[in-house]
DNA sequence: GACATTTGTTCGTATAACGCACAAAGTCGA
DNA sequence: TCGACTTTGTGCGTTATACGAACAAATGTC
């Protein structure tokens, strides 16, 4: 790609929108600028452009995003077959394990979530179509890294900051990959609090017609109710299940 | 603000992404000028751009978004309160409803879900937050059009394609008014197979400590299963109780 | 297989955005 | 209330981008 046929403009104006986030919910111009490393006379303007067009309100001093801007995940949401095809499997699973059912695709280092059904709350943290976690210790984070090339999984692991979320995370990286092995053979993966104390899943992959992986499918339940232990027999045939209707769906 | 506090590039850019949807999940270059309006050399470097940041994948012929493009919605989606406040409540009340509940904001004409919690699939169309249906004709764009001054709510029908989704969609601009009314005086609104035969909802506005509406709620229900007539007695004190929940939570 | 049509790309130029520097306004503590 | 500090708004020279047209490539049609 030739140099001009970049829009830096752009570019930045993303950077910018991405400056939002949990922790800034709403943001002023130099707060902005800080976030995103962009000169303050840039973000300015894109935040005007921003306000211009509707995706934020501006009140003299802070920028907030308002709902015009799920246009954009939104165009990705119904443009994809995927979270469309996948949801109503999805349901019927999430209801038959009495449990949440989500699906996930990999973006970097991260799984992010694409469709999600949801019987009660598991997790401190508050999980949608969007959201993101860090693939290393995340169930379908493990199924999605253990489809790619060692090399490539291994690279994706040396980007990504290992830390313990609770004392039973693995952070090895050679541990980790052999437990990739370990999920590469037997087809799925289990965690046991390694996110998050008193959370475990199970996940499975995903895969089209001609065997790739698409995308990965996890059931989660909270420790207490459901020992790791008992995952694999109580949902692994629930997922097995959810896992053959899907295949021939997707092209 | 001066014309030249406007980033066009950054704009235009933003109309790509909205170029994306059900119907065009890919696009070719020409495809994405003719629905932007934009010149072909323009759009091409949008999305040569989007692809460069990775949020796009070019195959040479046709551009796809990838899951990075959710970032920009998840921005908003974790920077408002107003999903990760809401998430919790709203499991519970479909669980003990047995049925989907679904909190939304108004963006122009249009009820824009936020947050979401589904039972069981009663619609032809999937439901997600970001997802888009028009407020006429909702049980939660009447809640919130009837929370506004009269004379925005009738502008925000006059912008509106008002169709006949079904036999039984109300599109009489003054029908719809007095309906508004109508809502306003009992506090919820009712919906009977207007936007799609066999669903019926009812909602509640979600307001703040001060009384100003910030967002709707609703159940939705099939109308084989749950007749319209039966939804204020079954689901109102649920979704009251749920309304009184929230109240406090919102500044 | 030749013609017509659509699509993608390149290029020069007018125009608009960038970022710096300065001015103005607002914020805070003494 | 004052003064120091921070944040925001503006003017301007430089740099980069959008435009439109023209060219090249691919596609479709007879």
């Amino acid at each position: 790609m030739r140099e001009t046929d970049f829009v830096s403009g752009f570019a930045r104006g993303l950077k910018v929108i991405e400056a939002f986030g949990e922790a800034q919910p709403r943001l002023s111009i130099t707060e902005a600028s800080k976030i995103t490393g962009l000169d303050r006379a840039t973000v300015r303007r894109s935040l005007l452009t921003l306000s211009e067009l509707g995706y934020a309100d501006y009140d003299g001093k802070f920028f907030t995003l308002t709902p015009k801007i799920l246009r954009l995940g939104h165009a990705y949401l119904s443009a994809t077959p995927l979270p469309t095809i996948v949801q109503p499997h999805l349901d019927q699973l999430s209801e038959k394990a009495g449990q949440s059912a989500s699906v996930s695709v990999l973006d970097g280092t991260e799984v992010v979530y694409v469709a999600r059904a949801s019987q009660r709350r598991v997790m401190s943290i508050n999980l949608m179509p969007g959201s993101r976690l860090p693939a290393y210790c995340a169930s379908m984070g493990r199924v999605l890294l253990a489809a790619l090339p060692e090399t490539q999984a291994r690279d994706i692991l040396s980007r990504t900051e290992l830390k313990a979320n609770t004392p039973r995370t693995k952070t090895d990286p050679e541990e980790l990959m052999a437990e990739l092995h370990r999920v590469r053979e037997q087809g799925y993966a289990v965690i046991d609090q390694e996110l998050e104390l008193g959370l475990c899943s199970i996940a499975v992959p995903l895969m089209n017609a001609r065997g790739q992986v698409v995308a990965a499918l996890n059931i989660g339940a909270p420790a207490a109710h459901v020992a790791a232990s008992e995952l694999v027999q109580r949902y692994l045939p629930l997922l097995r299940e959810t896992q053959a209707a899907l295949r021939p769906l997707f092209r």
